[in-house]
DNA sequence: CTAGATTTCTTAGAGGCATTAAGGAAGCAT
DNA sequence: ATGCTTCCTTAATGCCTCTAAGAAATCTAG
């Protein structure tokens, strides 16, 4: 074991790791996906093939790796919008981290690819992937965001009563796993909020609106528009 | 050439052509899309590898080929349900179609996987290729009901002079592309509820709403009353 | 300071995949 | 019957993942 995380060791193998995530990174962006192979990835880096499995155990566990830095700078990303506004009400600074969001997917969408459609999507569902822990922090941030407008400014929700019992049942489930942090009403709108927006992305990415626009901005926007009115947001809507 | 399609070696042809097309399905259905390789595939045939050649020109084109057939596959069952209510109103007709849509996309999650993100997106977007002649064939569905829907019982559309003109300008264009059948307000409906309805099943077949549901159906339903609500359908509301 | 343990990297190699090349056997048409 | 086409085979290339065995560099502890 290393013993100080600061020793000489240590720093190079960080430089190390990093060369490789860069690599795997070029070859996603440059090439696709199929060419980020162990083989090309250490060739990259100006190693010989296995010398790469002192860092990574295996093809899968270095795919995960990468898609974890992806997870991170998408969420600092967002985090960034929203620490740009502090200062503004939280429903502007919710509306900003959604389009950072998608300003991040779009720039990068070979990246953003790989968020949400891995080419290796069962090994790294363990829970304690650095990929799955990427990626809570990432869904993190909007559930935060929203917890406090809802906590400044609580949103219109609907009758619990009103919603079917197999769906109330695991959106009171949702809310319990949240620590009621958003009762389950609300925690059904912003179910709802995410999925219309996340599937939005999901599908420009996958060029599954090409049909139609070749400009998906305008449709995003329209739905940031219809969120913030599920939301109970209009620009400026401060304290 | 072979001269007439019936002939016997067409007929043995198309028979070796099924079984692929069935070799290559099981491999994704029980061991995931990265077991469907040429060898495998040949392997469960009963030939030889570079046998598999004389079918298909390579990997890319056979995974075009078995697309294909799951679009064709879901087309007919999104249609069967339609036909199965050929006396009802168009509404619910519509309905019936979107519901066998998800029916067999959970039922069938890896092909449903294939559909919206092929392994090889690149080379399949030829427009001859047979996977994007079936993928027209099923887009048309849903805008063909819409078309009846909106002939028959106009729905309520926004005003185009509300859009943002870059939305305006791309809903124009689609309207255009599908001939005026529906114009362009009532094109920019469809193409919601399409973008609503879809995203939603690629979010659920690419597990990104496990996170809160268990049970997707409920989302769906809802999801449905809404497209419902947007295109003035009742249960019912017959001409 | 030095000797063992650890880390990092190398080459060799097994086994699989995509694909091409070359050729044999079988069916079909004239 | 003969030649053309179709279907399939084996051989071979070059890529991939991953394991094994060992050399060199580096750290640690006596």
């Amino acid at each position: 074991m290393s013993a100080h995380t600061g020793g000489r060791r240590a720093r190079l193998r960080q430089a190390t790791l990093d060369e490789i995530h860069a690599a795997a990174r070029k070859l996603l962006v440059e090439q696709g996906s199929a060419a980020v192979t162990v083989n090309a990835v250490a060739r990259q880096v100006g190693m010989s093939g296995p010398a790469l499995y002192h860092y990574y155990a295996g093809h899968d566990e270095l795919v995960g790796a990468v898609t974890a830095d992806f997870f991170r700078e998408l969420a600092a990303a967002m985090e960034q919008a929203c620490d740009a506004r502090a200062d503004e009400p939280v429903g502007d600074r919710l509306v900003a981290a959604c389009r950072a969001m998608r300003a991040w997917a779009t720039t990068h969408p070979a990246e953003f690819g790989w968020i949400f459609a891995s080419p290796v999507a069962a090994p790294n569902r363990r829970p304690e992937s650095m990929r799955h822990q990427a990626a809570l922090r990432f869904e993190q941030i909007l559930l935060d965001l929203t917890v406090e407008l809802w906590r400044t400014r609580p949103f219109p929700v609907p009758d619990l009563d009103s919603l079917p019992a197999s769906l109330r049942g695991q959106v009171v489930a949702y809310s319990a796993a949240i620590d009621g942090q958003l009762p389950p009403g609300a925690a059904h709108v912003f179910l709802s909020c995410w999925i219309k927006l996340y599937g939005l992305l999901c599908m420009e990415v996958l060029n599954q609106l090409d049909f139609a626009f070749t400009d998906v901005e305008p449709v995003f926007e329209e739905c940031l528009r219809d969120l913030g009115a599920a939301l109970g947001i209009e620009a400026g809507s401060g304290a």
